[in-house]
DNA sequence: CTTATGACCTGCAAGC
DNA sequence: TGCTTGCAGGTCATAA
């Protein structure tokens, strides 16, 4: 479940169901799921077996559960990874690669990855600029949803690139939580083209982006998140509904809800980027931009 | 330092 | 009915 908001309503949940636990048994099903375990998956089921859950964080699109001495399991989804906390008894489903028991023989925490770019790891806690957070998250930028984003700041950070608004705003390392959807969705509420240089934007045009990033995504969390299909769930294995609400991705060929042009999908970064050609004009092509 | 590109995976839908 | 191609919510290493 990609985005800070899938991510926030992965968090909510682990925090209603794992915290004060104590771990008894790991299985690892595949080895790939634990790659960011450096000292291997024997160590990762080490490292767990014994361990008690004492809160559940995020940062961005990173989600931890701090253990006690000092570390945490660090979990990223990737594209495709859920979280789940299911009855033991209940079957193995597709794509188990991680399994983790408890000693109250309560519900168990199963990690679920189709295309494995996800992954779990216990990492000890460092500082960074004021905050204590696993190594793993040392790198990545506050999020716009926490309690010490500074939009002014970020602002400045973002306006002192030279890259395009939508490639910044998909920087972990400017400003985190934001994926594809919701970049497309705020740059769309911002009325902001995703492919102008960050640099050339106003202050207000920025703040207006980053202000819209925070409402989209506020908004989406309110509704448990957006998921098109089963793949994106709660740890219940429940969808959110957000995507009836969005006005920019996925909507090419349909009328913007704002001035009615039909919203266009251009491939971007490898990806897809969707926008009003209206609303969001395009930059001036660049003198040595040849097209 | 910054920016751009491709690698890492599986599964699904569309087109032929 | 296959087969191929393109596409999907992400991050990271590497090259320039």
């Amino acid at each position: 479940m990609p985005e800070l908001p899938e991510v926030e309503v992965v968090r909510r949940g682990l925090e209603a169901h794992i915290l004060g636990r104590t771990c008894a048994k790991v299985a690892v099903y595949h080895p790939r799921a634990v790659r960011r375990h450096l000292a291997g998956g024997a160590d990762f089921c080490r490292e767990l077996t014994g361990s008690e859950v004492v809160a559940a964080h995020r940062r961005g699109k990173f989600l931890w559960l701090e253990l006690s001495g000092n570390r945490a399991l660090v979990g990223h989804l990737g594209m495709s990874g859920q979280l789940l906390v299911q009855d033991p008894q209940s079957a193995a489903q597709a794509h188990l690669r991680v399994q983790l028991t408890f000693s109250d023989g309560g519900s168990e925490l199963r990690f679920i990855d189709q295309r494995t770019f996800g992954w779990l790891a216990v990492q000890i806690m460092v500082h960074r600029n004021g905050a204590r957070v696993p190594q793993g998250v040392a790198h990545i930028a506050l999020d716009p949803l926490h309690e010490e984003f500074d939009l002014a700041r970020c602002v400045t950070a973002i306006r002192g690139r030279t890259a395009e608004i939508k490639r910044v705003l998909l920087n972990q390392q400017v400003v985190s939580g934001i994926g594809n959807i919701y970049a497309d969705e705020a740059l769309w509420r911002a009325g902001v083209h995703g492919r102008r240089v960050a640099q050339s934007l106003s202050k207000s045009a920025v703040t207006t982006v980053l202000r819209s990033a925070i409402e989209v995504m506020t908004e989406a969390l309110a509704q448990g998140g957006t998921s098109f299909d089963a793949l994106y769930v709660n740890v219940n294995g429940a969808s959110g509904y957000f995507d009836r609400s969005l006005s920019a991705y996925g909507q090419q060929g349909r009328p913007c809800s704002r001035c009615s042009a039909l919203i266009v999908r251009e491939s971007f970064m490898n990806r897809s980027s969707h926008f009003c050609p209206r609303c969001q004009p395009p930059p001036r092509a660049r003198a040595v931009t040849s097209r």
